[in-house]
DNA sequence: AATGAATGAGTTTTCATTCAT
DNA sequence: AATGAATGAAAACTCATTCAT
């Protein structure tokens, strides 16, 4: 008579929640198969069945942020839109992505098993930094090439920029400080682009 | 008649030197004392004697990273020398510091276990980075009193300044990307100062 | 295809019974789960499954004798027989019950863990015990009321005469003695009834 | 400038009285040398060289017991005191014994052992016990023999009248019970006495 | 005689994973 | 697909004992 358990997809659901609760709290290592399961209210070999090691199970939580960050994080160049407006706009997507608290739950995850240099998903991280990176080195380039940023190097800007926004919204976090609340958003935002326009803007 | 064995400090020494490459490599909840005390080439016990636990034995070594970074990163606002080449000198002695292969290995395992929110070296490394931030907003607010620089929130560029320098030199390779060459340091200090010079100083 | 590998409920038994030897022979602390789990042919993880600890492990053991003395133990006072027969009685249920080999093996390891004090089973011999003294201590009030004893403190006999029977019959066994054989439980039994009589019955 | 330290002979002692503090608290077995040495305010490997093994040095406790029963238990009968004196007498001595709370520790030390059958001192607690029943037992004899009790087998009437203050006065402070006093110690003297003269007393 | 340091063997307990049903 | 039960391997930590000084 055992009603209310989950079957199939959502039993599949329930492990990925208990399991994404379970590393934020407790890290790779620290975190058993064993708990994972009773949190889902689902038998250990359930899990197994599902996912066909702990590894596994974690990668897939891992790409669940990796779709997520690329989903949310798109733009490119126009012309039709003022500089100080296009960088308004990329500020506030990095920023919006980062004060969500799962996303930087999730980013706290992969991490530490990143530092570890488990392997597992080292790969990941690097991809999500890296489109993040090459998305804005883009945008910088085409900025030059439209004349309107000063720039010799469009990578190091990009750097520099998303750097900054990360300065104050993400390491702080990952080192467990409170998100940003939206006044102090609107700062980091205005002062980021404030910095490139008054290095590179041309007047 | 068991000689070539070393004795008391050399085995710490040894046991330290281990636990450090074992956490590195591993992570806390990952090492194994059994691994660290083979590679110190010591029993299981006398890890014990001179460590009453695993946390303990990583306290022993997070506490060596605070010392070091204490040791090296002091300064103070002079009005002897030019507001530029003072920022010079404090983007210096951070980079310095971030480009000792040793400190960045000893903050990676720092780091691990403050994401993990083991509380254990949790106040640790938020004293360094607190002494870090501290240090410079006081250096802002002198500069400010002195006139030379226009500042109403002497913390909030403390962290833009730190910030800014940390963004190539610490978080990516936290991430395992490769320490910065003389040249790249050089740039880095060299647009930290900028940006600063080109938001906030009083022509 | 491992068979005649006993599942389930007759593990949990082969655990209980290397248990309760293991225990006997070299009581509690003595005692390892390593131990404990080869003898009964089964792996240490196994006994796990079934004990969470060596302590509920030691606990179900003693929870046995408890059900086992409970059951075995019970009579009240009635006018039909005489106070000869009914004092007979009681005396022949307790030495029943001390001359079964395995009672005493049970009792002599909870006692041992009471007298360590470690807090484990405490109680539970202390229950046994006191189950024993009032329920003779009953029996004593009842026939003194029924104008057939001459007492005045009925708790006081009813140690009295279980102390005289448990003097032969069970502290010696505690250190080791033999178990009495027939003729001698008759005789302890004669005595004790006689004791009683001889000091207490209404003439 | 270690002060304070008692030396050799004093050493000694502070070791065994530790150690019998720690046997009393944990057991045989769940007593460690290295807490022993460091509540005697010794170093381990000065406990070596007073006592060879662990179980030697818990000899050396175990056999302080006897000495001081061997002492304080001697008696004969004798024609010129009243069987009642006598009677007494005896149970006062054995009583006496029994109030004293080192000994119930030492008694109860020594026992966890013997039930464990760790052979280590086992035959010592039955010489003790021999001892006491043997003492007893001539003396019954005698007073048999002197025509002033009606006693077929002695040694069980010693039993008897040994188990009976036993019953009240030792074996429930082996598990824990409070020591009788005063009151309750004569009360126990008196009924002992009665229950044998009312069964056994030449009239 | 006394000790600080060392250690091999052992302790309880947990874990990721497998298997029979 | 789901599960209860089983397990080998490893974890942190302790202990009685030895040895060089």
């Amino acid at each position: 008579m055992k009603r209310n358990r989950p079957l199939n997809e959502e039993k599949r659901k329930a492990i990925l929640k208990a399991a994404t609760v379970e590393f934020y709290e407790k890290g790779f290592e620290g975190s058993s198969m064993d708990t994972i399961s009773k949190k889902a209210n689902v038998s250990k070999a359930t899990v197994y069945n599902h996912f066909k090691s702990k590894e596994e199970l974690f990668l897939s939580i891992a790409y669940m942020l990796k779709d997520r960050f690329s989903q949310s994080f798109r733009f490119e160049y126009t012309k039709d839109k003022s500089i100080d407006e296009q960088l308004n706009n990329i500020a506030k997507k990095e920023i919006d992505f980062l004060t969500v608290k799962e996303n930087i739950e999730l980013i706290q995850i992969v991490t530490i098993v990143l530092i570890q240099k488990n392997e597992i998903g080292v790969k990941l991280l690097e991809e999500v930094n890296e489109d993040n990176i090459t998305m804005t080195t883009n945008w910088f380039e085409q900025a030059h090439k439209d004349g309107k940023l000063n720039i010799d190097d469009s990578e190091f800007i990009a750097r520099q920029f998303i750097g900054m926004i990360k300065a104050f919204a993400f390491y702080p976090q990952l080192y467990g400080a409170p998100l940003l609340d939206k006044k102090e958003q609107e700062r980091v935002i205005k002062k980021s682009v404030e910095m490139v326009k008054s290095l590179y803007l041309v007047k």
